[in-house]
DNA sequence: ACCTGAACACCGTTCAAGT
DNA sequence: ACCTGAACACCGTTCAAGT
């Protein structure tokens, strides 16, 4: 039967899942779905719309909520981070979305840290720029965050010692998003040194 | 006569500044020094690490001195950005090498940005990750900017308003490096919430 | 409208064999 | 020690032709 959008982004996320982002290429996936190559490109125009529809697929479940700015920007930032980890490789394949422009939903989220950026003071023309510093915060922290917990998979693993490293790095990313907080809260103070 | 290291990456370089990153293959490298693919591999152990060494050459102009930390930390971040931009596609291959643990120079930067987040008063356990936020900060901001760039080179080009772009672009620059500054100085104030 | 088959123009990497 | 030649196992994308 019919080829759907959805059916060759599900396919693409469980191969992403299996085998990583090196093996989530056009053919593979092709031969996956039983039809040829050339029929993907009826429905993407390329592989980089097709990574931008699977990364919004992992983005799904980032929500946004009201509440106080740093508690918002905090959710989000945690929201993300999870959403990230719990797909193969997810980091990077959001990461190049949306280096890309390709991801919808980064797109929103970014709108969302914008928001939250004027409410704590931001001027409003620097609002988006602080937003992205936050993205580019997450995107680069999970990215290496998620490459040494995948090489440390291939090794010996204690689950104790798994969750304790993830706890870990919980923390660690916790205080990073702190630092943004902070730094945001006292754009307009402290003068330019330089 | 024999190849050297230097000859391959210099060559690498000059095929990324005129075709940029998306042209800088084995093969093609290869052809321009009138080799055959294999011999790259004598003195590269893979594509990674010649990019890596790519990676090196461009930030060899990066420059640490001493000075206030917040002075020191605003001229490594100007000087890594500079350099990036002075190549084609010089952010994305820097970003890339340096998720990759492949660029020596990257691991210096981050060595004395780790050294700035001490003197700001960051607790030593954590200076690490400021500094890491500092770099994720730079790269990514720079890969957006020179994308942007480049798309925009392929259009019209008043000398003017590539200039004025650019100088809006610096100013952006620094006002997300004085948020950074800013939740450094602060690191241990403000209490957590949620 | 949707897909196949086959081609085009490539890749990174390896490795026996040569000098 | 350093490099060639040739192969292995792939890629993304296009497009006439079919249904």
């Amino acid at each position: 039967m019919q080829l759907h959008k959805r059916d060759v982004v599900e396919a693409a996320t469980t191969l992403l899942d299996s085998f990583g982002i090196a093996d989530l290429t056009m053919r593979r996936l092709a031969r996956e779905l039983d039809v040829s190559p050339g029929a993907l490109y009826w429905h993407f125009a390329n592989k980089q719309q097709l990574l931008g529809a699977v990364a919004d697929r992992i983005l799904e479940s980032v929500a946004d909520a009201d509440g106080p700015w740093r508690v918002r920007i905090g959710r989000l930032c945690t929201g993300l981070r999870d959403a990230l980890l719990s797909h193969t490789d997810g980091a990077e394949l959001v990461s190049a979305s949306f280096a890309a422009g390709q991801s919808q939903r980064m797109t929103e989220l970014l709108g969302h840290l914008t928001d939250a950026a004027v409410d704590a003071g931001v001027p409003v023309g620097q609002a988006e720029l602080a937003a992205r510093t936050v993205v580019y915060y997450v995107l680069g922290f999970t990215v290496d965050e998620q490459s040494r917990l995948q090489w440390d998979a291939a090794g010996a693993e204690l689950p104790d010692e798994q969750s304790a490293l993830t706890d870990d790095a919980t923390a660690r990313f916790r205080f990073g998003v702190e630092v943004l907080l902070n730094g945001m809260s006292v754009a307009e103070r402290e003068p330019m040194l330089d």
